[in-house]
DNA sequence: TCAAAAGTGTTAAGTTTACACCCATGA
DNA sequence: TCATGGGTGTAAACTTAACACTTTTGA
C-alpha cells in the first residue's frame, strides 16, 4: 500500500489545547480562567485553550498557547490526557489535549491576562464552565494531587523564597484536609533540599519567620520527597 | 467571528490510537505486539494501532481497534496519553492517542491475533520497537502500575477463578519484585471480595490450591484495596 | 518416599498520629 | 500589654517487614 494512500483513507481532525492553570494566593489554590468573547459559548467561562498548529508539537502549541496568557516561559506543565468525544464541542469536531501549569502568580503579565478577559477563581467555588472543561479540572486536580505528594513540583506555585507556613497552607490547599503543623515541619526538616535561608519575612507576623528555599540540585542528587 | 471561519482557519491531523495490550502467562506480563506488514517501517514491530475515524469518540477507537485484534468486548482500557511530537511518525504528521488494555490470555481470539501477525512478548524483553511506541509502554507500564496498587484492576489479567500463588506471581510480575507469601496472604485475607470459592486447582501442584474470586458488587459496596 | 507447591503466626522495626505550650514582636 | 502567627518534642497507635516449618499428594 504506498504511503499517500495509506494515510489518506482517514479523516484529519482539529486538534485544540487546553490549560488547567493553578496559581496559589492567600491560602488557595486558584484558576486561571477566561470569560469567553467569541462563539460558540461565548460569555461563558473556559480554561485558555488553542489549536496545535502544522509546525509544533502539542507539548510546544501548550507552551505557546499558555505564553500567550501569561507571558511566562519555562513553566512546569504535564498533560493531563486527551478528550475525545464527538460532541465535547458542540460548533465542530475537536479533539482536545489538556495540559495542566503551576505559575507563581506574582511572576505572569498582569495586563496581558487582563487583555485576554481572563479571572482567578478559587479551585473550590468555581463557575459553570464550557463542555467538557469540568472534567479536564477534575482529571488535572487528582493527577496534580497525587504527583505533588511524592515529587516536589508544589514549589512551582510559590515564590522562591518562602514561608513554612506558606508551605503547609500550599499543601493543605492541594489536599484538601488541614496538616498537624509539628509533624509537617518534621517531615521538611528532613529534606535537605528544603534549605534554610538567612531571611526573615516579616510581612506575615510580627515576630518574623523564617523564609526556605527549595534546591534543585540536592534534591537531584539525593532527593526523597515525600509530603 | 462567524463558527465557519474560527475553526477553519486552523490545520487537521491525523489522530490514531495505539494500544498497549498486557496479558499475564506462566508468570510474566507480556504485551501483544505485531509485526508490520505494511509501510512505514514494514517488517518491525509496533503495538496494535488504527486511525480515529470521524463517528466515534477516541474511547470507542480504543475499543473498536482492541476488538479488530483480539475478537474481545469490555475490556478494562485506560487511557495513557497523548502523543504529538511533530516527527513521531515518519510518514505523516499523525498525532497518537495511547490506551492499555488489561485482557485475560485464555480469552481473545487466537486465529484473529495470528491472522494479524501479532505475538505475545515478555515486557521485560521487549524487542525494539517503532517510534515512540516504547515511550509509550513504558509510560503505561507505570501509570498501569500505580494504579493496580491502588485500584482491583489486576483481576483482569487472571481467569475468573484464581489460585492465591497466581495472583501473587501476578502482582510480582505488575511490580517486577519479590513480595512476601504469609504478608501477602494476611493482606488478601483482609478484602473480603476477593472471596475463598469450594472448588480446588489441581493443575498447579499435587496437593491442589483453593481458587478464589473476585467479587465486584461486594468490592463497591465496602472496598478498600491495597497491595 | 520424596519432591513440589500449599498453607499458616509471631515479633521487631519503622512509621504515623495526636497533642500543648512558649516566643517574639508591633500595634 | 496583649493579640498574632512562629516555633518546638514526646509517647502511643498502627503498619510494615522479616522470618521457617508443616501439610498434602502424585509420581
Amino acid at each position: 500500500m504506498p504511503k499517500r494512500n495509506y494515510y489518506s483513507t482517514h479523516p484529519k481532525f482539529y486538534v485544540s489545547i487546553d490549560c488547567i492553570i493553578f496559581g496559589f494566593q492567600k491560602g488557595k489554590l486558584n484558576l486561571l480562567l477566561l470569560k469567553r468573547n467569541f462563539e460558540p459559548s461565548k460569555g461563558n467561562w473556559s480554561l485558555m485553550g488553542g489549536f496545535v498548529q502544522k509546525e509544533e508539537s502539542t507539548d510546544d502549541a501548550a507552551k505557546r498557547i499558555l505564553h500567550e496568557l501569561t507571558g511566562l516561559e519555562k513553566v512546569y506543565m504535564e498533560q493531563v490526557g486527551a478528550f475525545g468525544e464527538i460532541d465535547r464541542d458542540p460548533g465542530e469536531r475537536v479533539i482536545s489535549i489538556a495540559y495542566y501549569a503551576l505559575i507563581n502568580i506574582d511572576d505572569y503579565d498582569k495586563k496581558l491576562v487582563q487583555s485576554h478577559n481572563a479571572h482567578w477563581a478559587d479551585i473550590n467555588k468555581l463557575p459553570e464552565l464550557i463542555f467538557d472543561h469540568r472534567e479536564m479540572v477534575d482529571k488535572a486536580r487528582n493527577i496534580m494531587k497525587q504527583k505533588a505528594s511524592v515529587k516536589p513540583i508544589g514549589f512551582n506555585l510559590l515564590p522562591e523564597l518562602f514561608t513554612l507556613t506558606q508551605l503547609q497552607s500550599l499543601y493543605e490547599a492541594i489536599y484538601g484536609e488541614t496538616i498537624d503543623k509539628r509533624n509537617f515541619r518534621k517531615r521538611v526538616a528532613e529534606m535537605e533540599f528544603i534549605e534554610k535561608t538567612e531571611e526573615i519575612d516579616k510581612s506575615g507576623s510580627k515576630r518574623g519567620a523564617r523564609l526556605y528555599r527549595m534546591n534543585g540540585d540536592i534534591y537531584r542528587k539525593t532527593g526523597k520527597f515525600k509530603i
